[in-house]
DNA sequence: GCGACAG
DNA sequence: ATCTTGTCGC
């Protein structure tokens, strides 16, 4: 499978390698190198790994992340007094640039038509260190429970806002590559269109795996929300409504539906309403248990 | 300066 | 996502 997560790491490396001693570089400045600002977390979390002096990386307001630069340079009251590394020789745009442009050019491959199905299967992962489930859970359209199923594997990629498919697409694909199951739907923990790109992790999936698809998150990654009623809300990105925030049970909170691939943005509406005894809809909420309980045991 | 940032 | 105690409500 794509192996995205060491290519990133060794992009790292290679950037971080070039601060001199005697200088320090910002963690803006890094992830502006490895090609988008919404790294920053994942690299400040990666750093202590990383092979290099990391210990020269510094917060935008020049304090510091970890104790050993004070022995080269200067420190007061947390803060480096050295002068910033930023003439970083990069090959290309950085891996996420990459990353983003491998999405835009998949966008055209998104059909909003809609397409039958009898069943659709929930999908969701838990982690622990390296080890990751992938869970499986499969349901009528009518509402019943057919099967569950879970793999483990593991995820090298770190968690950046808007690539999630690049930390979960690759296993999740796997593991419908591995079921025996007939697999004709899916519903994914994460958005399908209502991503700033038009692509998010559902229809990343829906694509790769040419199955149609169902976005379900449980927070806003952008677009604005709008409530007619006060049941269902619209949420417009770029003038186009791209999903629906839907509240379901006695929750407070909405959940946000958004169409993956090969579905309709009503008919997603309408299956994910269909299953929404809870806030979280079944498929999902199912997995997201089997997923747990699969890292228990063993 | 403040808010935003799927899992 | 994960780390985590008690607490509020049905």
């Amino acid at each position: 499978m794509e192996d995205y997560g060491l290519e990133f790491r060794k992009e790292l490396e290679r950037a971080i390698s070039q601060i001199p001693e005697g200088m320090v570089a910002r963690l803006t400045d890094v992830a502006d190198v490895l090609g988008d600002r919404r790294a920053v977390r994942a690299i400040a979390q990666m750093l202590p790994s990383t092979d290099g002096p990391f210990w020269r990386v510094v917060r935008e307001d020049m304090s510091i992340l970890n104790d050993r630069i004070s022995k080269e340079i200067e420190v007061t009251g947390g803060k480096a007094k050295a002068p910033i590394f930023n003439d970083f020789m990069v090959s290309g745009t950085g891996i996420l640039k990459k990353l983003s442009k491998e999405r835009e050019d998949m966008r055209s491959a998104i059909d909003l038509n809609d397409y039958e199905f009898e069943t659709i299967v929930g999908v969701d992962m838990a982690y622990s260190g390296n080890r990751a489930i992938v869970a499986l859970s499969c349901f009528e359209i009518s509402g019943f429970h057919r099967w569950d199923e879970i793999f483990e594997t593991s995820t090298d990629f770190p968690y950046i806002p808007t690539y999630l498919s690049y930390r979960e697409g690759p296993p999740i694909l796997k593991a419908i590559s591995e079921s025996s199951r007939e697999i004709e739907a899916l519903m994914v923990d994460g958005n399908g269109i209502l991503h700033p790109e038009h692509l998010g992790l559902a229809s990343y999936i829906g694509i790769k795996a040419g199955i149609p698809s169902i976005g379900v998150a449980k927070n806003l990654l952008c677009g604005e929300l709008r409530w007619p009623d006060t049941k269902k809300g619209e949420i417009v990105l770029n003038g186009k409504v791209v999903g629906y925030a839907l509240r379901g049970g006695k929750a407070k909170n909405p959940v946000y539906v958004s169409p993956g691939n090969m579905i309709s943005l009503e008919k997603a509406r309408e299956i994910t309403e269909s299953f929404m005894a809870h806030r979280i809809p079944e498929p999902t909420r199912r997995a997201h248990e089997v997923a747990k309980k699969g890292l228990m045991r063993k």
